[in-house]
DNA sequence: CGAATACGTAAGCTGAACTGATGCTTGACG
DNA sequence: CGTCAAGCATCAGTTCAGCTTACGTATTCG
């Protein structure tokens, strides 16, 4: 009978791709992960991982096994689940995850009233961006968080990770005013300065991900991740860049914003099998009353 | 996160009912197996079991946790069977249970046939009740086992076990030539001396059972478990019995076999998630193809 | 009302597993 | 092409979880 400790470990190297990130998750050492790691291949009596230059890479049964470690984790988290439901009383700590945005607008009034109606329950926020989720709430860094991702650039869901729908909006586009669009609102702007996110977030990937649909390489001048400060950008007349419905506080003068048919969808997602858990779904059905009293229409599936 | 071996150690408990068994079982001392239930405990945060008498039941939360523990270790032995799958070549050892009559008649075929195929396989054969299968399944002192049940007192399957149909075949009414029987053959026999199985087994629940349906309690004289026994004290005149067509070698002359509607089902157990272990699989094929070749004809479901 | 059975607790010991040190290979950079 | 850092493996040393043994307590049975 293999040992969970070392399919979870393996699990992780699949994901973080070095025995080094592997151990940095878990806090131990790279050798003590190293070490494990070789057990777990004694005992298979197969090779589970091989050398590829520096690091190691896993071997067809590596990935195999990998698969069934998913689910014997999901089913621990569903035993976890059942048993924090008997402890009864919901209490404990819970560690959300959000993006910027979503802290401002969908977490805070979900806070409170989680607050409110589970006064044992002690709330973590973090705040970080959508592809750092995955791994946080594998590590369980994170117990529930918000992600999205866009029509035209679609995240394929974790097998690790369970999730429901929570919202669907508009991207905008945002101009200065004096700006006069006519016809394809992006084709429209192929030559202005642009204002993207961070590189290797989410924001900065779909910002050139629609350029490219439209035919275009936008020359980037900013680069800002807070949507408030982006909005400022565009008003003062520094370029033009992408924004969600979500991230629209009160109109801001000096911008026009342009609805493109590009979508975001945000989800809740949480590792699988804690659905059952009562935390987890108090969360989620906060979450989800804080959605629909958002001003505003958003539409949310199932 | 829950440990998996205390978990095994609380499901065990759940189909064993004594610490001490659970510990003979894992050959552990009772000590061993009370710590880690207590550990179990602390860790979850509820109580699992309570005393009751002299012994310990668990609560309805400890049951919940049992249910989760089977998905666990099916996962687990899911796992188990890729690598095995993986490692290639059938190797390693196969330990198969049945019950005597099935030993003589469809595992010797099964046995050459296996032997004969793959050479690197251990074979070992164990002889016993099957009411005694699904516990030495689940302790790991059985791999694959052949198990029955009759219509009339049927078993229900294990949730920690998985099977596959074999044989269902009629059993037949022993009794001496001598005898006149009109009518429905059990009521003829109503006062007869009975040779029926040692109490405990199915062999031995199945008759009272069957007289009971005949409106009658057996007057039991011999207790037999090897059915060409019974056939010989049938033919020596001193009593009536049931046998399973499967138990008929040549016709025995001085005992007449009278079909009743009672029908035997015969089927392969093994632990849930086996089923895709190599050497577990190669068992079933082989076992499928010695019913098939049965003399007499017997019907196999799916 | 002993005697046997079954579970729990305390003390002690063994081995699994982690840390830290060391060495080897690979890939990047000047 | 030499140097350096990154990454993994191995070895020795140490710690702690978990086992056994011994003993105590509660319950059932004859």
């Amino acid at each position: 009978m293999l040992d969970v400790r070392r399919l979870r470990l393996l699990r992780d190297l699949s994901h973080l791709g070095t025995i080094a990130a592997v151990a940095e998750a878990h806090t131990y050492t790279p050798s003590a992960v190293s070490q494990q790691l070789a057990a777990l291949q004694r005992q298979a009596g197969v090779a589970l991982l091989e050398r590829a230059g520096r690091r190691v890479t896993l071997t067809p049964t590596g990935e195999a096994l990998v698969r069934h470690a998913e689910v014997v984790l999901a089913a621990l988290e569903a035993a976890d689940a059942t048993v924090a439901a008997a402890r009864g009383g919901l209490s404990g700590t819970v560690r959300i995850g959000a993006y910027p945005s979503a802290v401002r607008t969908l977490l805070l009034p979900a806070l409170v009233a989680l607050g409110r109606d589970h006064p044992a329950l002690d709330l973590m926020v973090t705040e970080l961006d959508p592809v750092a989720v995955p791994d946080a709430l594998r590590d369980r860094r994170l117990d529930v968080a918000l992600v999205h991702d866009y029509d035209i650039v679609p995240v394929e869901p974790d097998p690790a990770l369970d999730s429901v729908p929570l919202l669907d909006e508009t991207v905008y586009l945002a101009v200065g005013t004096d700006r006069h669009h006519t016809g394809d609102p992006m084709r429209s702007v192929r030559d202005a300065d642009w204002i993207v996110g961070s590189p290797g977030t989410l924001c900065h990937a779909v910002t050139l991900h629609a350029c490219e649909l439209a035919g275009f390489r936008p020359t980037v001048r900013h680069h800002a991740d807070d949507f408030t400060a982006v909005l400022a950008l565009v008003a003062a007349g520094q370029g033009v860049g992408l924004v969600p419905q979500l991230a629209l506080g009160r109109p801001s003068t000096g911008v026009a914003l342009v609805p493109l048919t590009i979508r975001r969808r945000t989800r809740i997602a949480y590792r699988q099998g804690a659905g059952g858990h009562p935390a987890v779904a108090a969360s989620v059905a906060a979450l989800r009353a804080a959605a629909r009293d958002l001003p505003g229409e958003h539409s949310a599936g199932s």
